[in-house]
RNA sequence: GCCGAAAUAGCACAAUUGGUAGUGCAACUGAUUUGUAAUCAGUAGGUUGUUGGUUCAAGUCCAAUUUUCGGCACCA
């Protein structure tokens, strides 16, 4: 006889056990029609489910994100339903739900092509517009075995057996197709309204690169076809922000055949990269660090004592001259130990704190490299800090405020945290790693960061904290990093060592960290951020002078010359052509600020001022335009133009 | 590295069943002296990523290779 109580605190009694379905149907057929699954007691549970105790109980239905997310999972099911019945020799992997979407892992002979993915999505809608109802069965492992081996579906063979103190299984009917799962799905494929697949990948079966490369369908659903339809056009909008493309027509960098996953720096992108660059040492000068430059090259000896060699030898370029082996470095740290160990130091001289805009090579395996984000050469504000265990949780809270404060300049908010433990293959005790985890974990805590923990995720010498920036379509990029490490410095590595108070010679932990993570893959994030609209601080060039005709050359000329020794980034535009056009010319370069001269600005001795966005600011002289930048420049990132 | 796709002028793209490699923008030259998102005319620009093959004939077909793109695995 059991009682549900709903969301607004009104009870209802039944008889008997009662599935959420007539639950939902004692209360409306409007609401029954509507009812995707239930959440009972705080558990999801498909519509057919009963329940048979007292308990709570709220409709989903496809206004709540939960309903969103159950209907994407069972269009990967009628993915599968369709690919069946378009290849019946298709087995079938894994199909999960993902953000906007799913996909489905199959193992097929033919390869999938675009026409195909266009054939499968049609059967897909045609068969969705059946309202065909989806029939749950929890079956026994022998009748779940013996279903997917009349089918031949070795792999969900495979997920059961893996599964082996599960007694019964989710089995959902779609018509003649099948599948396993914990669900909840759908109660009838008429929700299924808006979807489309949008591309084909390999992916390894169990995410395990020695195992079978099998095809991956990738598809987006949302509850209408208008969500859909925005989304879509809201991925080609954010695609243009791309920073490839932006670096050609805005003239950054390019990236040839001659050297993959090296960027050439073009003038603009250089004094971009260079911007951003200075204002990190301001940042390294304010907090105490000192700079240093070290060797691109040294001894393969050197690696084999860090333990680099051991671990990514694979990923190191080498180069061999006079019978010696030399390694291109992948790292900065092993040279900033060999800075810090040629002196002798005390424990008063804690914490040392050298940093480095260290250049890096790492030869990425090929199919890696991605534009800025992902290269093979790079360069990183790096940072080593030498300290006692009782300074590290000062020092690292120290470097999470210089990352958060950093970030903001540069006008980012949304700064995912991830701390990563102990991965399998590691240097160092389990002692060891307990105290260097306990005091990441604590500082984070203690901070009352949000983090997501990544279990084994860690460098080899160490634990780490991430921060991760988001690209113009959502991949995540690690960026910030401090790292702990107890290893490095010890007698059998780089022995890197200080008196301490007792007179006796320790070993320092080491702090590494970088804020901005990669400058590369940092302006990358940059450029889509801003869609490369950077703020007049970071804009290569600040403002173009622009004449109207050839008798305002000198005068424009004049004015260029005198900004410019205010440090300023300006250019001029003196070309025979209609201001109009050079209008359009610099707003399509994004720059900032346009400064149109004609009669009237020569004979007042101004300049007319015209803002990114269009907006016409009116006449400047010289000292108020000055302010004006000045003023622009000095709010860094933390403002963007409205344009 | 693995799976799939792609590569044509500086950029964006076109080229029918294999049959003379084009268009727009940019560049250059000339005319025009211009008031807030495109002035007009002309010129030049290519071993179609590279190497090899099939063919009377290859941008197009085949093979290898490099790079790029979308993912997967990797990411000190």
């Amino acid at each position: 006889m059991p009682i549900i109580t709903l969301p607004d605190g009104s009870t209802k009694k039944f008889d008997e056990a009662v599935s959420v379905m007539q639950v939902a149907e004692s209360i409306g057929a409007g609401l029954a029609k509507a009812t995707i699954a239930g959440r009972v007691n705080g558990k999801l549970v498909d519509a057919c489910d009963l329940i048979a105790e007292d308990a709570t109980l709220e409709i989903v239905t496809m206004r709540d994100e939960e309903g969103v997310h159950i209907m994407r999972h069972s269009c990967a099911h009628l993915l599968g339903h369709a690919l069946k019945q378009l290849y019946p020799d298709v087995k079938m992997a894994i199909g999960p739900v993902i953000d906007n979407g799913f996909y489905y892992d199959i193992d097929l002979e033919h390869k999938i092509t675009p026409d195909d993915l266009k054939k499968i999505e049609k059967r897909m809608l045609s068969l969705a517009k059946t309202k065909y109802p989806v029939i749950k069965k929890m079956l026994s492992r022998d009748e779940a075995n013996a279903i997917f081996s009349e089918r031949g579906e070795s792999y969900k063979l495979e997920l059961i057996r893996d599964l082996p103190d599960e007694t019964e299984f989710g089995f959902y009917f779609h018509e003649e197709y099948v599948d396993m799962c914990v669900g909840p799905h759908l109660p009838n494929m008429g929700f299924v309204k808006a979807l489309k697949l949008t591309h084909i990948a390999g992916a390894y079966w169990r995410g395990n690169s020695d195992n079978k490369m099998l095809q991956r369908l990738y598809g987006v659903a949302f509850e209408s076809k208008p969500a859909l339809k925005e989304y879509l056009l809201m991925m080609e909008e954010a695609e243009k922000r791309d920073h490839r493309k932006l670096g050609k027509t805005l003239d950054l960098f390019h990236l040839e055949e001659v050297s993959p996953g090296m960027a050439f720096w073009h003038p603009k992108g250089t004094t971009l990269y260079r911007v951003v660059e200075e204002y990190m040492r301001g940042q390294l000068v304010a907090n105490d660090y000192e700079e240093i430059r070290t060797p691109l090259i040294m001894d393969r000896s050197l690696w084999e004592k860090s333990g680099h060699w051991d671990k990514f030898k694979d990923n190191m370029f080498t180069t061999e001259t006079d019978n010696r082996d030399y390694a291109v470095k992948p790292m900065n740290c092993p040279g900033h130990i060999q800075v810090y160990n040629r002196h002798l130091h005390s424990y008063r001289d804690l914490p040392i704190r050298i940093a480095e805009f260290g250049t890096v090579h790492r030869n990425e395996p090929s199919g890696t490299l991605h534009g800025l984000m992902r290269v093979r050469s790079f360069t990183q504000d790096d940072a080593h800090i030498f300290c006692t265990e009782a300074q590290i949780k000062e020092e690292v809270q120290a470097c999470i405020d210089l990352v958060f404060e950093t970030y903001a300049d540069f006008g980012f908010d949304n700064i995912a945290i991830k701390f990563s433990t102990r991965p399998e293959q590691r240097v160092g005790s389990d002692d060891v790693w307990d105290l260097a985890e306990k005091a990441l974990e604590e500082t984070l805590k203690e901070a009352e960061l949000d983090y997501k923990l990544q279990p084994g995720e860690g460098a080899f010498y160490g634990p780490k904290i991430e921060f991760q920036l988001k690209d113009c379509i959502g991949r995540v990029w690690q960026c910030g990093t401090i790292q702990l490490d107890f290893s490095m410095t010890q007698a059998e590595r780089l022995n890197a060592v200080y008196v301490g108070q007792d007179n006796e010679k320790h070993h320092p932990v080491m702090i590494h960290r970088a804020i901005l993570g990669s400058l590369e893959r940092f302006v990358g994030i940059l450029i889509e951020h801003y869609e490369g609209k950077f703020p007049a601080w970071l804009a290569p060039t600040q403002c173009v002078i622009a004449s109207i005709s050839d008798v305002h050359g000198e005068y424009v000329t004049k004015m260029t010359k005198k900004l410019k020794k205010h440090g300023f980034r300006v250019e001029s535009d003196l070309r025979n052509e209609k201001v109009g056009f050079k209008i359009r010319e610099h707003t399509m370069q994004r720059v900032p600020y346009i400064l149109v001269v004609g009669d009237q600005e020569m004979e007042n001795g101004t300049v007319n001022v015209r803002a990114r966005g269009g907006n016409n600011l009116g006449s400047y002289t010289y000292s108020e335009l000055v302010d004006l930048l000045n003023n622009d420049i000095s709010k860094l990132g933390r403002v963007t133009d409205e344009d």
